[in-house]
DNA sequence: TATATACATGAAATCGATTACTTTTATTAT
DNA sequence: ATAATAAAAGTAATCGATTTCATGTATATA
């Protein structure tokens, strides 16, 4: 692959390399005249700057890594991340930053996650969707590569919340708006995500005179229909059984959609459930899911916005946490306590 | 961030520079003693190389660069892309490539992908999801850099596709098989991949002795519920309606359940339709949707692989198409003939 | 006219590596 | 002991830019 160098316009103009650098970077000292001449010359010869060569004088490659592995394995292929990653990117190439993938390889050998960033000169990560206790993520979190992570804080540095506590807070009060009193919750695993959930949901049922039954809050995987359907099961063999169940998001909702058709109940007749994520699936379920709308791509812009600002301000990097709200979708999946009774 | 270099290896060392690159890069003119020494003070140091200053002395990156934007918009969000990108990833990274998006930006300015692809040295670049017939992507498509497409053929270009023809026509004759004579296809918009669907669908009832009716064929958006919904309806008021409906793919499949609900018809006892795609939709919807399954994070591989192949023997590029054959996944939305007439 | 100032351009160092070529040192053959 | 050869290390050019500093020319001031 061919390409024309700024030496190439110099000699064809019968200028040095510094004028034309000079004058394609828009510095003052170029007169008029060569400086059209210059810019002339490069679009005709279809001059297009070397961004390595570039990046090795100034320091700056405008690259953003993502790290993007989660317990699941799922990855890029999980529904919420990838609206995240669909964000991110939108957001750093409006600023000119280009998107790549943190690995763990140079070539044939294997080295860490903060060793690839420095080898390649990525000016940033956001990380999503990682176990945050990997010690190599660890590593990159306490390193001097700014890093803002989402739906994990990590010690000293930016990040994107989704809000969690109070979006499960209000699910709980519509869901007891809705006459219900006893309702179990199907959690993921543990967390930060987990863990704030929980606690909006232990709360609010406190806060709303609501027992908290140990028996009610089961744990499954996240977008796993297979744990969830189990866990679920059990919750429908309970003497006492819920009338709502609180599922962990909108694909494991599947498992507890399946569970309670093959029990012989009714959605939300016999029972009501919620999801959580909002991410295609509950438009298109039926019953339709009443669900949390995350906004995950703006999640994604948030994150790549807040990183960006921490490379161009890194003597003052914001470490507040960004809070994103979620939506209540009141669909069909959660219904009044009353209509329960009466259909039995 | 104050990154280590050979220099500071080769003064600590008292040795030249060259010495420590050929000793770090396996030359044979190093002795033992040196070489370790060498080697021992790199990672004292911590030393990691720079990626740029190697890329502009070697002329090699190892970067892949991805388009992904489809006609609708869904970018990553696309389900069965969002798998085929994993696919890719996994394999590149396998290989020593990194992976990173192709944009139209340079800093603040606007310019083509090609000129993103050489500004930024980007190896070869995989075609995914993209609008063909931009002008753009036809001249990446004819440039000097090495590009394989996923189902879609540009000249003279390696490419990966999934057999959509022979799938297709496999999934015709399960439904004939089943009894079915009155088969609709309602397709996705033309493209590539849609006329390949299409021919698999009309050979294939020709072949069966199946007549092959106008009425019977509407368009729709792919993984649009809505324009599916649409079509679905049509197809129902017909005169003399359809026993069994094609879709486009799995999620627009949802608004054909939802028009059939409404027309208060069973599947698959009333009517019956398959889907195409198998991306996690299929195993989730109830009744579970007969669906033709393609592996997309295989394609991705395969595409990975096809682009380093060529990337690495850029003299003699494969250009013959890998072809991925689907898989018919028999589920529960295809029912026997017999049984819709006995419901009735 | 001589001098100061502004303007335009060029020379050269630099970023961090790689690599062809040269020189030095050690080893072997004569 | 000397020449020929092999091994090990160093010198310097190079990749394609950016940027500091120096130089030369034109204009303004005294």
């Amino acid at each position: 692959m061919i390409m024309i160098t700024i030496r190439d316009i110099s000699r064809k103009c019968g200028l040095s390399v510094s004028t034309v650098s000079k004058a394609l970077n828009g510095y003052s000292d170029v007169s008029e005249k060569t400086r059209n001449l210059i810019i002339e010359t490069a679009r005709e010869l279809g001059y297009i700057p070397n961004a390595h060569a570039r990046a090795l004088k100034t320091n700056r490659t405008y690259n953003i890594g993502i790290l993007f592995v989660d317990d699941q394995n799922n990855g890029l292929t999980h529904q919420f991340f990838s609206h995240v990653l669909n964000g991110i990117k939108s957001e750093a190439e409006n600023n000119g930053y280009n998107i790549t993938f943190i690995n763990r390889r140079w070539g044939a050998q294997t080295i860490t996650l903060l060793q690839n960033c420095k080898f390649r000169r990525i000016e940033g990560v956001c990380i999503a969707c990682v176990e945050p206790d990997d010690p190599e993520v660890q590593q990159l979190a306490a390193s001097d590569v700014p890093v803002v992570s989402i739906d994990h804080i990590f010690k000293d540095r930016g990040c994107v919340l989704s809000d969690n506590r109070n979006d499960m807070a209000e699910l709980v009060r519509y869901v007891h708006s809705m006459g219900h009193k006893k309702i179990a919750y199907i959690h993921g695993t543990d967390s930060y995500v987990t863990r704030q959930r929980i606690k909006g949901y232990v709360e609010t049922m406190k806060e709303l005179g609501l027992e908290v039954r140990g028996e009610y809050m089961l744990e499954s995987l996240y977008t796993n229909p297979l744990t969830t359907r189990i866990a679920t099961e059990k919750l429908l063999q309970l003497e006492d059984r819920p009338t709502c169940i609180l599922l962990p998001d909108d694909v494991s909702a599947y498992g507890a959609v399946e569970a309670i058709r093959e029990a012989g109940l009714r959605i939300p007749y016999d029972i009501s459930i919620a999801g959580y994520d909002g991410v295609l699936f509950d438009r298109l379920m039926s019953p339709r899911l009443t669900t949390v709308r995350q906004d995950a791509d703006r999640i994604g812009r948030e994150a790549a916005k807040l990183l960006i600002y921490n490379i161009e301000n890194a003597s003052q990097p914001r470490m507040e946490p960004v809070v994103i709200k979620g939506e209540l979708v009141i669909a069909e999946s959660v219904g009044p306590v009353l209509k329960q009774l009466v259909s039995c």
